[in-house]
DNA sequence: CTGGGAATTCAACGGCTGTAGAATTCAACG
DNA sequence: CGTTGAATTCTACAGCCGTTGAATTCCCAG
């Protein structure tokens, strides 16, 4: 049983297709994305994707991983205490957003849209790790429908500012933002029943 | 000059593309709705459609033309007044979506992510029809920051109700709805500078 | 009844897509 | 140095796309 044969190599070139592929699919979705395009932007040939992942559903699903751990920074943000906890989640939001982190973000909200694929798997992780952590954090009735309205305000907050790109809200500061926002969504989560 | 040859027709058949053209750009976005797909839904040979409308790009312009009046519409929820202005919005948005103009907003939406065209078509529609009336209304300090805060709100709640259809928020009522956004949308709107 | 012209269909082109499989390069080993 | 087998590239296929221009249908005027 001979161990011989060309050995380096993969781990490099599968960090430059994953790299080039959340730029793409973040620049165009995932429907608009090609193989082609991706493997242009790493530098390599477009039949080396479907051998690394099988498919091109293999590299998204490689390439979108959530950039952020609920299970680390739902505690982090709850530990100081609900009083600010909503400015805290808006400038923790953004601040995400604007970091490297950002891009597999927008791959993900671009892909939503137009891939039912990337709409159920984001579906489902916010479902699970996310509403299901914030519902056991505020011990409040309808947790869903509070987490629910939080998630409207900061994708509706997504879409206008790094998609959209409308100009007043890209020029606002964080801090701005989140003097703005921050009381929105403290509501949702603290206000007692209407 | 003789005034002969096929009349009727045209206009019929115009309204019944029109008709499988929303219908499939609301279900599909711009980028994956085909024209076959869409001749198919109007019972028509897809070479009808570039015929009657020059291109893709012309059956969505006038596909998708914006299904409510900025002009009728805003003046009709200010004139109660400033207070309760929120909450009217939000049902008024609610009940404009649930309408059969839906369609064509759906239509928007899914394209705006996909397609350059149909964001800039958006972008440029909202600020000069919409946020310019609004700055007006609001006779306060930083008006595009506050109706692009409204956005922000609106859009999110679309998103997760009618596009990736978030099951807290599919289920909630029109009213439910408006009573926990309306103040936020209230806020933004008439609330001293920060 | 007949011809003309608009309405509609047919057939096809060129381009792009994801993907499969054969062919080739090349670093590491015996 | 030659063999080996993984890493990489080449070539090609089948399918769908928007669009085009010629062919055909069919209503209506004369």
């Amino acid at each position: 049983m001979p161990r011989t044969g060309r050995r380096p190599g993969p781990a490099r070139t599968r960090e430059r297709i994953l790299g080039a592929a959340r730029t793409q699919f973040g620049r165009e979705g995932y429907d608009k994305a090609t193989l082609r395009e991706i493997a242009a932007g790493a530098g390599v040939d477009p039949a080396l994707i479907p051998h690394y992942f099988g498919s091109k559903e293999g590299v998204f699903l490689a390439a979108v991983e959530f950039p952020v751990d609920p299970a680390l920074f739902i505690p982090r943000l709850l530990e100081p205490g609900v009083e600010g906890l909503g400015e805290r989640l808006v400038t923790f939001f953004l601040e995400t957003w604007d970091s490297p982190a950002g891009s597999s973000l927008l791959a993900l909200i671009r892909s939503v849209v137009s891939s039912d694929l990337a709409a159920e798997l984001l579906r489902e992780f916010v479902t699970r790790e996310v509403l299901g952590r914030l519902a056991v954090a505020i011990q409040l009735d309808q947790p869903q429908l509070r987490a629910s309205l939080v998630a409207t305000q900061l994708v509706g907050l997504a879409m206008l500012r790094y998609v959209i790109k409308v100009e007043a809200l890209k020029s606002a500061s964080r801090e701005e933002l989140a003097g703005w926002i921050g009381p929105s969504i403290q509501r949702y989560l603290t206000e007692p029943v209407v």
